[in-house]
DNA sequence: AGTAGCACCTGATTGC
DNA sequence: TGCAATCAGGTGCTAC
């Protein structure tokens, strides 16, 4: 599934390829897969056909072309979304999930974007960008963007330099949902998903289901930590994959899903403690976690475990 | 306002 | 063997 180190993988490979690049065709293979247009494929294809690339950019899982038009091409993977590059004049038959085709031209060079999405989640959009700053809900820091305006409400990204990590944090611990809840919410931080969630749990010894206000600033500050450090290695080793849903845009996948503590070890024995991890589904996911090492509620001693007359 | 639940969709896997 | 049920899950909408 695709998460912020995935989508990050996509992003930079399409920004070396593309770049500069023109869009001279346009074929969408699926109408569903420009859904978001109420004029579908051919409001679609009006609208990006004659633009030029500028630049590739990405916040959370949201993906986008900025365009010289001024407007964005943007794209969400959803669950099993991928871009695939092919070099040259010679265009191989798209494969059976492909649901677009952009032709490319760089100078003289052809390129065929092709975008492939088996479970039909993921989308591709023609929309204006919009000019941010830190009134973005969930958004802090100082500077300023132009993201699409499907993505304004999507919170600053997990690995922006200008996220505020106790700021965030404090934002973690807000409501009664469970942690895991929140982490997920894409308008709280940006780009965690179910894989990393439960990581990042994990290495922060927090029950998935723990209420929000029940984690301690410290706590929520970990959490977060512990989010990116997961993210930052799964980016560095090209991004998780276990059913080869992910690959990159050369259709190579990542390697990190043999580093994973938690997610799909269900009935293993937890690397710390040898407790067998439980797997169980929560607010319709599946969730891994160790009962002994990822309390509930806080341990018995601390001030909120005492104020509740222990456990 | 904040939260829970569900629809969307297809292919692989499991169960009978 | 074959068909049907189940599972995977990010996002956004609806209902409470």
């Amino acid at each position: 599934m695709p998460e912020l180190p995935e989508v990050e993988t996509v992003r930079a490979g399409l920004a070396s390829l593309i770049t500069g690049a023109t869009i001279s065709a346009v074929e969408v293979r699926r109408d569903s897969c420009v859904r978001l247009l109420p004029g579908g494929a051919a409001e679609f294809a009006a609208a990006i056909t004659g633009t030029t690339i500028r630049a590739v950019v990405r916040r959370g899982k949201f993906l986008w072309c900025e365009l010289d038009s001024m407007e964005a091409l943007s794209a969400h993977l959803g669950m099993s979304g991928q871009f695939r590059v092919h070099h040259g004049a010679v265009v191989p038959a798209p494969h059976s999930h492909c649901r677009a085709r952009l032709l490319l031209e760089v100078g003289s060079q052809t390129m065929t974007l092709d975008f492939l999405d088996q479970r039909t989640f993921g989308y591709l959009h023609a929309e204006p960008l919009i000019a941010t700053s830190d009134g973005l809900p969930g958004g802090q820091g100082s500077d300023t963007a132009m993201v699409p305006a499907s993505v304004t409400h999507i919170a600053r990204d997990a690995l922006d330099p200008h996220l505020d990590p106790a700021s965030a944090a404090m934002t973690m611990r807000r409501g009664s949902r469970g942690i895991k809840q929140v982490m997920l919410d894409q308008t709280v931080v940006a780009g965690i998903g179910n894989i990393y969630a439960d990581e990042a749990l994990w290495m922060a010894r927090l029950h998935p289901e723990r209420p929000a206000h029940a984690v301690t600033s410290r706590q929520a500050t970990d959490l977060l930590a512990a989010a990116q450090d997961v993210m930052r290695e799964a980016l560095a080793q090209g991004g998780t994959s276990f059913d080869a849903l992910y690959v990159n845009v050369n259709g190579e996948s990542g390697y990190f899903s043999r580093s994973l503590h938690a997610y799909g070890r269900g009935g293993e024995p937890c690397e710390r403690c040898g407790r067998l991890l439980t797997r169980a589904s929560i607010g319709g996911r599946s969730t891994h976690w160790c009962s002994q090492c990822q309390r509930r509620w806080a341990a018995r001693g601390s001030r909120t475990a005492r104020a509740r007359g222990g456990t």
